[in-house]
DNA sequence: TCCTTAGTTCAAAAGTTATTGAACAATTGG
DNA sequence: CCAATTGTTCAATAACTTTTGAACTAAGGA
């Protein structure tokens, strides 16, 4: 950790709301929900915007609670805050990416990956 | 029916996020859910926002195919889509509403009322 | 050390949303 | 018909949000 992270009963709901509402960041929460577990780097969702509008909405999505970004190296490494999430919004994050996984006009990322067993 | 809705299959997850993300407008539909299948008048909600405004949000709410309004007399009868918005985000809307109910900072209509047994 | 990679910050511009008051329209009760 | 009630529309403004490019920082490898 070392960014600013709203601590899990700061995360407000009208925000957390108002930040997936944004077809970018959805795009961004739907991925990091599809490789859960798995930290990614910001250079992953570069075929959403440009880095410096990343930099922007990568920063919402954590300043709300929604992710976490953990510096290390000249990376950010980041996940989605799901315990914290489902904690506060029993059910709110997987209805909503279940809803946008139903909805092919929503922009996404790395729909067409290879897995990668470990 | 008279004012302009979309239909079930119109109806867009980020704008129904981003429309939910707004305060007063979820303090409409958690009141809205609370009395499911009363339609209620705008009036009822003229303790969250001046009447001007209140059109305004209301209409957001309409647009986005969170509500249906209809005309009757000078009033508008106000119901809230469950049935469309359970069919195209299923779990959506509980979880949204659990949540606002679960948080005591969020504004709300109606709190203090008499329930009257028909 | 120098260069590259990864991402941030800043200020400006563009775009959008929210709020307001005054004026308007439609319906209904007296 | 008149007045009151209910809500809309319009234009203005205020307040945010998003997007951009240029400049920057920090870490790591050659």
């Amino acid at each position: 950790m070392s960014l600013p992270h709203p601590t899990a009963d700061q995360i407000s709901l009208p925000i957390v709301l108002a930040v997936l509402g944004d077809p970018t960041r959805l795009a961004i929460v739907r991925y990091l929900a599809r490789k859960e577990g798995v930290p990614l780097n910001c250079s992953k969702f570069l075929d959403l915007a440009s880095k410096t509008n990343l930099s922007y909405h990568l920063a919402k999505l954590r300043e709300a609670g929604v992710t976490r970004s953990e510096a290390v190296g000249t990376s950010r490494l980041i996940t989605l805050r799901r315990d914290d999430l489902d904690k506060r919004f029993p059910g709110l994050l997987d209805s909503v990416i279940a809803a946008a996984d139903g909805d092919s006009t929503l922009p996404a990322v790395g729909t067409s990956e290879v897995e990668v067993s470990a």
